[in-house]
DNA sequence: TTTATTTACTTAACCGGTTAAGTAAATAAC
DNA sequence: GTTATTTACTTAACCGGTTAAGTAAATAAA
């Protein structure tokens, strides 16, 4: 019964407009305005047409259709990695979105290099796209090129790393209240020593983030600690290294915050390496999505952000832009807020396996 | 320096071959071939096309070329969900191959879903893309919609779910050998009563490694037991219901091969919340690409399945299709082999933190 | 009955490129 | 000096749809 049978030889091509056209003895006209249901063709044409576009499974060239009408019906997420929780959830929630509006979603990534944002960006202006998602890389230090395209008429929507000097919706989360709750939290546990590990010095969320931390230990009255911290790069080996002298250094941390999930495994196995019992010795927190936080070894506090509605949301905004003209996308930014997770890297063991929820 | 100067306002459309047609007193064509360095057109006039297309910054059109060609430089990927490791870092290998080699790729989820999975391949058969990727979904048992795509001229391999009806390449993994190793490896520990945890009974690569399951016990004496595999689905929730029953009952197993990565969370949390000690009361191994293995608790055990690898294989292939012709794209498959790494969820605790690579 | 309107189409231009075929002028061959 | 060839273009068709404008026949209004 599943077994499917092979169909005779299909031609070549695929049906167009025009082979149904001679087939019914009707215009190309008329055939696309009886599939579209228009209202100047009598209902016995439009069954007749539709039947046979059935029957022949004919299936409109997209590409046709864009250039006359000037509408890709497709978006560009452009992001810096995808092989990153926060960046896939978010994907997920942009192509749920897109999918329900009927739109297809082309996706770039700039693994974080300036220089591939710039010819991504560049290629975009071309028309191939409706709108743009993007999510700024680290190395991004000048903005002409997302101006361009701005300029270009391709609205363009950020979440996440957004792009201040450009005058459109960005959707963020709270990264500068994170910052101070994180830093708060790990002073609360009687952290003295508390460093930030950063990746960027540029970027938008690196910032706000290092403010909240900032604000935080002046609060706190720990004003002389804010210079407190650490760029980290992109390599795991280097950052290796870095956390390790870090780890060695005779005012040794006692409380980290890291800015980027993907500090924790190095974290993680510096700590290991050189016997450093967290949160004994040193109690961490890190801005993360993943989902074996509660797992780790210790279970890892985090500051969960909330990806998959950010990029939905990010979505929603981009659609309601091509949907309806005349919206100023900048008064549509958001600030969708994050969620501390205190786990057992802050706080003593206590082995409590929550129970999944949902 | 790093400022931006606002562009004298700019025409709405963009800048097209006619333009610089009418700007510079030459037909279209001449315009079109100069770009494309046709020896039809002198130095000359070369050099002033190109200059003014530059200096203009004209971005041709890519849906007016798709048309006219009848291609459109974009691929599809199609796989199951994006937030899972081996889908994210298989992306990432395609990426880097398709912007190389100067393509686009549309992303679709299927979420596991037969329907969404039907959707968008009948929709691929629209010329959109020249090619597609795909990774079959949980649900898939039919497969008329995948041949129907065949048959509609469009080159498709399948990455490490592959559909072995449809006569073209597949890029996997060494599914039945990993299915034995992990099982041997468990019996190597210990364990006497291993159960398989599978999400599928007709995907290609749950059989496969069941099968590998069922050889190691039938080589080693424990041939009873190759009935000892348990259906998971795709809700977590049910997940562990259906894991703390299993975990509970007389004989509980002692050791766990885990086919799919998102299981992980479920079997520690099951385990930590019945006070079952891994590896002590029972042994896991996961087929996993969790960069965060080694640092749960414990560590885990998996098998890595070479994700950004094959979805790099998967996409050269493609596009060696794409680009010659008459190539019997069955021939092209490739199994890549994933490896073993042993960690603290099947051997006693070590505590050694295994030095970051590269 | 005559004119106005509606119905159900067709014609043709258009989107923005590419490319086969044609052509005038310059250069080469005989 | 005449013909053949090359150079450097132009013209026009084409890809596969959409849509503004036109039209013949049927129906409604005057």
């Amino acid at each position: 019964m599943l077994q499917y049978v092979t169909p005779k030889k299909q031609r070549m091509g695929n049906i167009t407009i025009k082979m149904l056209a001679k087939e019914l003895n009707l215009s190309t006209a008329a055939i696309s305005k009886a599939l579209r249901d228009s209202y100047e063709i009598s209902a016995g044409t439009k069954q007749r047409v539709q039947a046979l576009a059935a029957k022949l499974n004919y299936i409109p060239n997209p590409y046709a259709g864009s250039l006359r009408k000037r509408k890709s019906k497709t978006i560009a997420v452009v992001i810096p990695e995808v092989a990153d929780s926060f960046f896939s959830l978010a994907l997920n929630g942009i192509e749920a979105v897109a999918i329900e509006k009927g739109y297809h979603a082309l996706i770039y990534l700039t693994h974080e290099k300036a220089a591939r944002e710039k010819a991504i960006l560049k290629d975009l202006q071309s028309g191939r796209v409706d709108g743009v998602l993007m999510s700024v890389s680290v190395e991004t230090d000048t903005t002409q090129h997302i101006c361009e395209l701005s300029n270009s008429q391709v609205p363009l929507v950020f979440f996440d790393r957004v792009c201040e000097e450009i005058d459109t919706a960005g959707i963020t989360t709270n990264d500068f209240e994170s910052g101070y709750n994180a830093t708060t939290h790990l002073i609360d546990c009687g952290c003295k020593e508390i460093v930030l590990l950063s990746v960027s010095k540029s970027l938008s969320i690196s910032s706000k983030r290092l403010e909240g931390y900032r604000q935080a230990l002046t609060d706190h009255g720990l004003k002389n600690k804010i210079t407190n911290t650490i760029l980290c790069s992109d390599a795991a080996a280097k950052n290796y290294t870095l956390l390790t002298t870090m780890m060695q250094r005779r005012q040794r941390p006692d409380g980290i915050v890291a800015t980027v999930e993907k500090l924790t495994t190095t974290i993680y196995e510096v700590c290991g390496a050189l016997k450093i019992n967290i949160p004994a010795d040193v109690k961490v927190i890190c801005f993360s999505n993943l989902s074996t936080a509660a797992i780790l070894n210790p279970s890892l506090t985090t500051i969960t952000q909330p990806a998959f509605e950010m990029g939905k949301a990010a979505a929603t905004i981009l659609f309601k832009a091509l949907e309806k003209k005349n919206i100023h996308l900048a008064k549509e930014s958001m600030v969708i807020p994050s969620t501390l997770i205190v786990r057992n890297s802050t706080v003593e063991k206590t082995n409590i396996f929550v129970r999944a929820k949902k």
